[in-house]
DNA sequence: GCCAACGTTGGC
DNA sequence: GCCAACGTTGGC
């Protein structure tokens, strides 16, 4: 089993939003970058846990758990034109993108970004390096076992 | 709104 | 295949 940092901007999908979904599960829709897509593709199981990130958001930092709730399959919203993750070059036969379903396992406070620079004991991860971008990184077990227990 | 970082595009 | 231009992310 693998762990797991997703960010979601909280104006798009938030931890409430996804409280409110049918069986609390969403598909992590929308995901446009190829490593973050490998990812999905290649690595993540049913049953990984994650860490829900909010992003492009007053306070970011982590808002709760989840988890993986189904295997990646293609994005629905690269071959409708009207959304805006429309993808021209996709096709049924030949999708591009892939998602993962997410589902909620607990809302918790949110742990602030800020608060999270605090500690030592999460200073290698992925999320505190300038200039990272990435929407979906891997955590290390021991990272995501102190978050879960600073919660 | 600024800006750093980084991914993607497209001409050559 | 190089690389400049451009677009996007995301914290602040």
């Amino acid at each position: 089993m693998r762990y797991w940092l997703m960010k979601s901007e909280p104006s798009d999908v938030s931890i409430d939003d996804l409280a409110a979904m049918p069986d609390q599960s969403v598909a992590w829709y929308g995901i446009r970058n190829y490593q973050a897509r490998n990812f999905m593709r290649d690595q993540m199981k049913v049953g990984d846990k994650v860490l829900f990130y909010h992003s492009s958001c007053a306070e970011p930092g982590v808002a709760g758990l989840a988890r993986v709730s189904k295997l990646a399959y293609p994005d629905e919203t690269q071959f409708d034109p009207a959304n805006k993750y429309f993808d021209p070059k996709a096709t049924r036969e030949n999708p591009r993108w892939l998602n993962v379903d997410v589902q909620l396992v607990k809302k918790t406070r949110l742990m602030p970004l800020a608060e999270m620079r605090g500690y030592p004991e999460l200073a290698n991860m992925r999320l505190m390096q300038r200039g990272n971008r990435l929407s979906i990184t891997p955590v290390d077990p021991a990272e995501y076992d102190f978050i879960v227990k600073h919660l």
